[in-house]
RNA sequence: GGGUGGUUAGCUCAGUUGGGAGAGCGUUGCCCUUACAAGGCAAAUGUCGGGGGUUCAAAUCCCUCACCACCCA
């Protein structure tokens, strides 16, 4: 083995046997064990985000595997329409073509090419992270048979009533041409202005002030061609009386009502709201409310259009912005313009405004659907993991919109419906059983609806369209509903919710019993990752290592706004001064879920991973230890428990108790307290402790051979047991480790990842074992402390006295004297009799037992006095509490008995132990 | 405005039912001790956000305020 861990040698080779091998196929008769992934956009890159959950659904799986269930982990990516859409687009357009050039059948096909040539980079990134889900079985929402359940659902719910075309405000995206998501709108805070301008009140109304004209506040001017009212809050003094008058809406030519609705808020601005159906979410509410005319002055194009004045039409809207404020200026309108934060919404891959905009497109009655939904929330047939994001969802749910389901694109499952030419609508899966189910003659000339339907549409089918419903039901049977689903609380709407809404009313069942919601990962100063911040973190890069230039070339390569290239390059110098190195996969993965407390973002800390791959370093060379002393077979027939020390026995019975913890951890899915049982374990017990303490019995195998052959033996035994413990978390390393030492043990089986998981055995707990080593570890660091204090170098071999302790103080010395000389490092223990004289020494108290370091050479005695009083100090001031408490009446009487006993236990040993130290001190002082 | 989560060591975070404040990283000192310097040994560091209350006893329960983050409107 080589003396330092080098992940990069063994991953890509492990990783390949897995798959290869087929190990990641459901196996056995186990009861079964089912996870689907969020299926990543096809067009993605590893994320963060990813890394993270992928680490978390991959120790499940790893873990349930082991526990000996049949484990699935279905695979697979989404079509991602507009996503996908613009890449073939663009390269189209670097070609000097374009999609309307090739037409619509052509450019499917170039998207299907694309996708086979360099779609699903990111899958073969996550097998980088060490996922082992079924990949014979990965699917594709564009696959024919997912396409054919896309199609039954939707002609299904049409024939049921609950899908139906409507004319709605939908998000538009005025340059890609096509509605799209809330998902795909991002709302951030940019600096605008507040227009304030007048309208003038017709019939010679007046207001309580006397005004001839109501002033409104609005963000976008150029929305005032639609308005069709003015609104006031129904409790606003001021303008109770305008109520069902009358403003002359300026430009246009309109007179329109003044109306009272309880949206308007009377503290901002002037109190009045001009309301504009058509271009305005809560307009549009507003609108309904008092059945108010729509009126759209926008095109697909977000340009002015016939319904406005004749002196705007063809006008992009932000020049009919600046021209409107003008023409409101001339005509003496305007009051004011403020400077204004606002949330301008933008889509996420265009990057222009997002218009709220009335056209045709297709719906899901949600309410049927939610209601059953809602049950299952309700009832804890499906539980979220942590509990609290029930409210999100019950206060989305509650509250539930129709679902727009109709995209403007050719990328994606194309809409199974067609109109005649009197645009009467036909749902079927095809032209042929259009005509058959509806009895239409071959003379109607019949054209297909042109949109593609939302990619959430499939994916909201995903757990049963994976696994085969309705016609090849084998794994479907088998595996649903699925055991958890591991996602981000940020589609909890539009995924988690609509997967449960369909799943139930397709298949009767719950997609799955638990959702485990991540936290965010953000970067080390707890900012969100993205694009334009520069601060994103490419998990490969934590893997494999990156320089410094590339990592900023990486973080600036494409940015929408260039003028941040420097900021992105201090701030990445300052983080990484000397770039990245590659710390592996499995050091990556253990800071995952060293912070994957439940219920909170995680700041990611690169000094964790850094840690973590210390401690793969610190796992290999306990190994390289183990192997070196186990150079033949370990025999475990020839041994007679009867050779098993106090400290073999002592690190079974740790490692048991370990088992427990991370068997209660994963019940609860707290992979941070997982992943810390078993880096204490490994590290603080196994390494420091035991390892050390089977040096003194194997250096000196010639005087006991039995015993120094059980210690070697126990050595190997509970390191395989802890590579099997770790495997799930790191699946790397424990597999390149314990394919060097299950051999040792005889044991068969080709792979760790197909052996049994360590299950708590409590017939392996000793807790005399346990007693004896924790008295030789306080011991050893009563010892070790002075060695520390008095500067007295660890080479230095010293004396060491004891007195003053119980027969069990002077029984356990006798069968520890071996190992205490070892691990203090000690050339001579001597027991003192009462009647023999104390030298001057420094002291260290074990209980009631004295442990001292005879000063001759080795200690200066005025460094001791400065320790002792610092001890003593400390003691008074503790002493001091625990008798406060037990002169409180009170405290006695009402605290429980067990409570009142300890203390006085504690009372009684602190005073023992201050009387002794003083005692000590004063001897120095006579000194 | 409504809701959720958070505020514990210099940093990142644990702290199960109220009963002696913890880990990792970092810091300091000593040590190249025959698995590991990506290491060993030892040490230092806290008004548990502020205030009030309940209780014999509060990081933990209740009230209140402040600040941070996110979601919804």
């Amino acid at each position: 083995m080589e003396k330092t861990y080098q992940p990069q040698q063994l991953e890509d080779h492990w990783y390949k046997t897995w798959e290869e091998k087929g190990y990641f196929a459901s196996q056995g008769e186990g009861q079964p064990y089912c996870i689907v992934i969020p299926p990543p956009n096809v067009t993605g890159r590893l994320h963060m985000g990813h890394g993270f959950q992928h680490a978390i659904m991959d120790a499940l799986i790893r873990y349930h595997r082991m526990l000996g269930r049949a484990t699935l982990w279905q695979v697979g990516t989404d079509h991602a329409g507009i996503a996908t859409q613009m890449v073939v687009e663009r390269q189209l357009n670097a070609a000097g073509s374009s999609r309307q050039e090739i037409g619509r059948d052509a450019f499917v096909r170039k998207v299907w090419e694309w996708r086979e040539k360099s779609g699903g980079i990111i899958t073969q990134q996550l097998r980088r992270m060490g996922s082992s889900p079924d990949w014979t079985r990965e699917r594709f929402t564009m696959d024919a048979s997912l396409s054919a359940v896309v199609e039954k659902v939707f002609i299904d719910l049409y024939d049921e009533g609950l899908i139906y075309r409507g004319n709605r405000l939908v998000n538009w995206d005025p340059q890609l041409h096509t509605a799209i998501s809330d998902l795909e709108v991002f709302s951030e805070e940019e600096i605008g202005s507040l227009w304030h301008y007048r309208y003038p009140l017709t019939d010679n109304t007046k207001t309580v002030s006397g005004d001839t004209f109501i002033t409104i506040a609005t963000t976008r001017p150029e929305t005032m061609l639609g308005d069709v009212a003015v609104a006031v809050h129904p409790n606003d003094e001021r303008y109770t009386e305008l109520v069902g008058k009358f403003v002359e809406l300026p430009l246009c030519d309109r007179r329109i009502p003044i109306i009272a609705d309880e949206y308007v808020d009377p503290e901002f601005g002037s109190g009045c709201v001009k309301i504009t159906p058509a271009h305005d979410f809560n307009d549009y509410e507003v609108g309904k409310r008092h059945d108010l005319e729509l009126i759209n002055v926008l095109t697909d194009d977000a340009k002015i259009n016939e319904n406005a004045p004749a002196a705007y039409r063809g006008m992009d809207r932000f020049d009919a912005r600046e021209q409107i404020v003008i023409n409101l200026k001339k005509l003496g309108l305007l009051e004011k313009i403020e400077e204004h934060k606002l949330k301008v919404p933008r889509g996420d891959r265009s990057g222009v405004v997002i218009e709220p905009y009335l056209t045709h497109q297709w719906f899901v009655a949600m309410q049927s659907l939610a209601d059953p939904a809602i049950r299952a929330v309700e009832d804890g047939d499906i539980e979220f993991v942590p509990k609290n994001w029930e409210n999100t969802y019950f206060a989305w749910m509650r509250n539930i919109q129709d679902w727009c389901i109709s995209r403007q694109l050719w990328w994606g499952h194309r809409i199974p419906a067609w109109y005649d030419e009197n645009d009467e609508i036909y749902v079927a899966a095809n032209e042929a059983e259009v005509r058959s189910k509806y009895q239409l003659g071959d003379e109607i000339i019949l054209r297909q609806d042109a949109d593609v339907l939302d990619t959430w549409f499939s994916s909201a089918l995903w757990t049963f369209s994976t696994l085969g419903w309705p016609n090849d039901r084998e794994y479907f049977d088998r595996y649903h509903p699925t055991d958890v689903l591991v996602t981000g609380f940020d589609i909890i709407f539009f995924w988690v919710a609509r997967m449960i809404m369909m799943t139930l009313k397709f298949t009767g069942e719950i997609p799955f019993k638990k959702i485990y919601i991540t936290g965010l990962v953000r970067d080390e100063h707890g900012q969100k990752m993205s694009k334009s911040k520069g601060n994103i973190l490419d998990p490969i890069d934590l893997i494999d290592g990156i320089g410094l230039d590339e990592l900023i070339a990486k973080r600036t390569e494409g940015l929408m706004q260039p003028q941040l290239q420097q900021k992105i390059e201090k701030h990445s110098k300052e983080s990484f001064p000397n770039g990245i190195i590659g710390y592996g996969t499995d050091a990556l993965r253990f800071t995952f879920y060293s912070l994957a407390s439940t219920g909170r973002d995680i700041k990611f800390d690169l000094g964790r991973t850094e840690g973590f791959r210390n401690f793969c370093n610190k796992i290999w060379n306990a190994a390289r230890y183990v192997l070196m002393n186990n150079s033949g077979k370990s025999e475990p027939t020839s041994l007679d428990n009867i050779h098993f020390s106090v400290t073999d026995r002592w690190i079974i019975s740790r490692f048991e108790h370990t088992a427990r913890n991370i068997e209660q951890a994963m019940l609860s899915y707290r992979f941070d307290l997982a992943s810390q049982e078993l880096h204490e374990f490994i590290w603080n017990e196994y390494c420091d402790w035991y390892v050390e303490l089977s040096k003194p019995i194997i250096w000196d195998e010639e005087a006991n051979p039995m015993e120094a052959q059980a210690t070697k033996h126990v050595l190997v035994v509970v390191l395989e047991k802890i590579l099997r413990l770790l495997h799930p978390f790191m699946p790397f390393i424990t597999e390149e480790i314990w394919q060097r030492v299950a051999p040792l043990l005889d044991i068969e089986g080709e792979s760790i990842m197909l052996q049994p998981y360590p299950v708590f055995d409590e017939s392996n707990i000793d807790s005399e074992a346990e007693a004896h080593i924790d008295w030789l570890k306080g011991v050893v660091l009563s010892i070790r402390n002075i060695r520390g204090e008095m500067g007295i170098s660890p080479a230095k071999a010293m004396p060491v006295l004891m007195r003053n302790g119980s027969d069990l103080d002077k029984e356990r010395l006798e069968n520890f004297r071996h190992y205490l000389r070892k691990l203090a490092k000690l050339d001579s223990i001597d027991w003192l009799e009462p009647n023999q004289e104390v030298p001057v020494a420094a002291t260290q108290l074990h209980n009631d037992l004295e442990i001292l370091v005879p000063l001759a050479d080795l200690i200066d005695i005025e460094a001791e006095q400065v320790r002792l009083e610092k001890e003593i100090a400390k003691l008074e001031s503790s002493l001091k509490v625990v008798s406060g408490k037990l002169d409180n009446k009170k405290f006695v009487e009402n605290a429980p008995a067990e409570i009142v006993s300890k203390e006085r236990e504690k009372e009684q040993r602190m005073a023992g132990a201050l009387q002794a130290l003083q005692q000590k001190l004063n001897q120095l002082a006579s000194v």
